[in-house]
DNA sequence: TGGCGAACTCTTTTT
DNA sequence: GAGTTCGCCA
């Protein structure tokens, strides 16, 4: 295998010509094709979006509301750039977080300049932009051009070695903890020596910053980079040779950056170091829109954007507020909702499109979370019978495990549903399995991917074998690949294992010299027959065997794409998403982030519930700050629509296995009345008390606040209640024992924030959630001091005391308890 | 060494 | 509740 870039398609025509050989005939072509007076694409642009396109000179800055036409924005600017001849395709720097968003653009590019665009190899996403860098300068970072990229697999089970080698229990220290901790700090641009000592304390006893070190060193003899490396390798670059990055300074005439408010500290640093310059106009464009920034758990900093004028002194900042999408109903209620976060550039969104008959937001209430997804289901029917096509209809969910209800609906009903971003196709067992086949074949010192396979399947090579593999190779400072084979060779190992261990080196080695001589497709195949892999599922009897052989075959058909398997296995490295059928009608089921940049006719937001919608987790890590990204995502959800908008919240949903009563979220009473509609559709929101198993029946206690048409306006926001409630009760719960006493509630909060003291009784928690469904009620307890009761666990008593909701009942046989309203009943 | 049951964690969002 | 990991036993 040679390392040579230009062998895979993924970076197939690169970037000359230059300016002083404009060479290259295509883009030429396209370029005098379009130019002279005539500027067809600029026809009907807003003012605001034809300033954003002509103004290429100097540090732009776009505040492109939701809607308002800010990717029509991005590409009309590049084909604006090339078709007035002010630079060649190879001389625009292009760069998008997602891959669907780089594709998007370079189609539409396509579509405004022809085939132009197929120069244009500097349009991609941070981490393929980066891989490109890294990939010509690699010996500048000590790697080699060959280095392979991990995934989060191979992440993970690297760092536990690691851990384990120190000595650690990695069961006290997870390695994806760890692995996350990593992360966060590449996202900020740290090295090891960079992390801040409280940082590095925080995990395995202070040993954070020596095993980040011995993870980088450990990636390194591997030739092998993760995520965060393909950007702060290039930056480390950037930094040392100062040659390096003129040379791009002269290449890229003009930058362009999409979501820009998603940018983390180090994307923004790599974003810097190519934009600014000694000397010169730097013809930088940021499109972005603070609103939408969503990703801030993942490092992300608002501030970015926030700060962009004092980053790029003399920019123009242009607002774009005019809204395509949607109707004024929904605009007005995602306005409305956004206006609570402070810190906001402030945009105010405007539509033209104003009809009467425009439906209001709709919010929904159901008893559960079957019922929400039975209501939707039957909302959707109803939309389709007055012909509304599926494709103009999504499900936009806060949590992917809420996809699950709506899927079990949707199949029961018969109706097409489509998840994107779901369980990643290249995520799947059997194809990494496949996958780690290919890189040991392709990459024969890619130790990670060898590991993976070689007792899949069973070969008889177990950890007693896999151990002697390890001490070879470190011995000799070589692969596990070529140890095997020097060990294959001696009395070492048993015979057995040996054996197995010969056909297996023997069979890499048949694979490895047909690479050049069949096509890779045929030699997967080949891989997959003969290493008995495609046996192994074929004996399985599980149910999902036969789907697992049926992945396979697809894998094969997609490498065909691909003219190497270096080719393809660069492609599934940075592009975990496999492209699905777009033919089929039918409805989209997706989560709120993933959503993102898209719009459906009719938008379904169900879940919006005080601890999901905004999560409590979201809430206990961020404080206000996280609440304000929860508020963004919602407003991200809202104006995803462009007609019909539901929301649905329901009082009761299952959590870890067990029900929990729930309340609306507060987001609800930030929606504005004049726009929103209480549904009448019956739904079961209210009732506490009930069993979870007896849908349906009559709540007992009274009304919702939502049986009253409006919001009555409780500011009074019930999760700060419930936050403080959880935070008191914390303390006197008891904890159940194996025997069989339980605690009388749980809570969202508390369920896995268990630090300190909870950690190591968390063990017993056997709570019998399942029996009847917990209340946080905010409105005082339906009960009186002297009521009979019933209670699933302890049976009949008297309530003796009231306190909130919480009772002090006497049992007839258990004695004085204090248990929540909701876990008993009247008599 | 592998198979089976018990025990334990997990559920935010992703390139 | 579910998927995964762990530990014991054959």
């Amino acid at each position: 295998m040679s390392g040579n870039p230009d062998d895979l398609p993924f970076f197939g025509d690169d970037d000359m010509p230059s300016p002083a050989q404009p060479g290259g005939g295509i883009a030429a072509r396209a370029m005098a094709a379009r130019r002279g007076p005539s500027t067809p694409y600029l026809e009907g642009l807003n003012p605001e979006q034809r300033l954003a396109v002509e103004t290429t000179e100097g540090p732009v800055l776009v505040l492109a509301g939701a809607g308002t036409g800010k990717t029509r924005v991005l590409t009309t600017r590049i084909a604006h750039i090339l078709a007035t001849g002010r630079a060649y395709p190879s001389q625009i720097l292009a760069v998008t977080f997602t891959n669907k968003a780089a594709r998007e653009m370079k189609m539409r590019v396509g579509v405004l300049v022809g085939e132009a665009v197929e120069g244009m190899p500097w349009l991609g996403t941070f981490h393929s932009i980066g891989v490109k860098l890294l990939r010509r300068h690699s010996e500048l970072a000590g790697l080699k051009s060959s280095f392979t990229i991990l995934d989060t697999d191979d992440q993970i089970r690297l760092l536990k070695q690691l851990i384990q080698a120190e000595g650690l229990d990695d069961k006290r220290w997870p390695a994806r903890q760890f692995a996350q901790m990593i992360d966060g700090w590449k996202n900020k641009g740290l090295a090891p020596g960079d992390i801040p000592e409280g940082d590095a304390r925080a995990f395995a006893n202070g040993k954070g910053r020596q095993l980040y070190a011995a993870y980088q060193a450990r990636l390194k003899t591997l030739n092998a980079v993760d995520f965060g490396d393909l950007l702060l390798h290039p930056i480390r670059v950037f930094r040392e040779y100062p040659d390096v990055l003129r040379e791009y300074h002269a290449k890229f005439k003009y930058i362009l950056v999409d979501e820009y408010q998603d940018t983390n500290t180090a994307q923004y640093m790599w974003l810097r170091l190519l934009a600014q310059r000694q000397a010169g106009s730097v013809n930088v464009c940021c499109v972005g829109d603070d609103d939408q920034s969503i990703y801030g758990w993942r490092g992300a900093e608002v501030d970015n954007i926030l700060r962009f004028e004092k980053d790029f002194p003399g920019a123009t900042v242009i607002r774009l507020e005019r809204n395509y999408r949607s109707t004024a109903h929904i605009l007005g209620a995602a306005s409305h909702l956004i206006a609570h976060n402070e810190g906001r550039l402030g945009k105010t969104l405007f539509t033209e499109q104003s009809d009467p008959d425009d439906p209001k937001v709709k919010v929904h209430a159901a008893w559960d979370s079957e019922e929400e997804a039975r209501g939707v289901g039957e909302e959707i029917e109803a939309l389709q019978t007055k012909g509304h096509a599926l494709n103009d209809m999504a499900i936009l969910v806060r949590a992917s495990f809420q996809m699950r209800e709506f899927e079990d609906r949707f199949v029961t009903l018969g109706l097409n549903y489509r998840v994107i971003g779901g369980p990643r196709f290249y995520e799947r067992q059997e194809i990494r399995d496949a996958m780690a086949y290919f890189r040991v074949v392709a990459q024969p010192a890619d130790d990670l991917a060898f590991e993976r396979i070689v007792n899949v399947p069973k070969r008889g090579l177990g950890e007693a074998a896999v151990r002697q593999i390890h001490d070879v190779a470190r011995m000799r400072g070589v692969p596990l690949l070529q140890a095997a084979r020097d060990l294959v060779g001696t009395e070492e190992m048993k015979p057995k294992p040996r054996a197995a261990l010969r056909t297996l080196a023997e069979s890499f080695e048949r694979w490895q010299s047909q690479i050049d001589r069949v096509s890779h497709t045929e030699l997967a195949e080949q891989i997959l027959e003969e290493s008995g892999y495609t046996d192994m599922w074929k004996n399985d009897r599980s149910a999902e065997a036969p789907g697992r052989l049926e992945n396979l075959k697809e894998l094969i058909r997609s490498m065909e794409e691909y003219e190497s398997l270096r080719g393809f296995l660069e492609h599934v490295a940075l592009v975990m998403d496999a492209e699905r059928d777009e033919g089929l009608d039918a409805v989209s089921l997706m989560t709120l982030h993933s959503a993102k940049g898209l719009e459906f006719d009719t938008v379904f937001l169900p879940g919006w519930e005080e601890g999901l919608f905004p999560h409590q987790r979201a809430l206990d890590e961020g404080g206000r700050t996280g609440l304000e990204e929860e508020r963004r995502l919602a407003y991200v959800g809202l104006t995803r629509a462009k007609r019909n908008l539901h929301l649905w919240f329901t009082s009761n949903r299952r959590i870890h296995g067990l029900w929990q009563s729930t309340l609306p979220s507060r987001f609800l009473d930030e929606l504005p009345e004049a726009h929103v509609d209480v549904a009448e559709d019956g739904g079961g929101y209210g009732g506490y008390g009930r069993s979870a198993g007896q849908p349906g029946r009559p709540n007992p206690y009274g009304r919702s606040r939502f049986d009253d048409t409006s919001f009555s306006n409780s500011y009074a926001t019930p999760g700060w209640q419930r936050a403080q409630r959880n935070r008191t009760d914390a303390t006197d719960r008891n904890w159940g024992t194996r025997s069989g006493h339980q605690a009388e509630r749980i809570g969202y909060g508390e369920t896995d924030s268990g630090y300190g003291a909870g950690r190591g009784s968390v063990k017993g928690r056997t709570i019998e959630g399942e029996l009847v469904a917990k209340s946080v009620s905010d409105s005082p307890s339906a009960f009186k001091i002297g009521d009979r009761v019933f209670h699933m666990k302890f049976g009949n008593g008297n309530v003796a005391a009231i306190e909130g909701n919480k009772l002090t009942i006497n049992f007839d046989k258990a004695g004085q308890k204090r248990v929540l309203d909701g876990f008993v009943k009247a008599l």
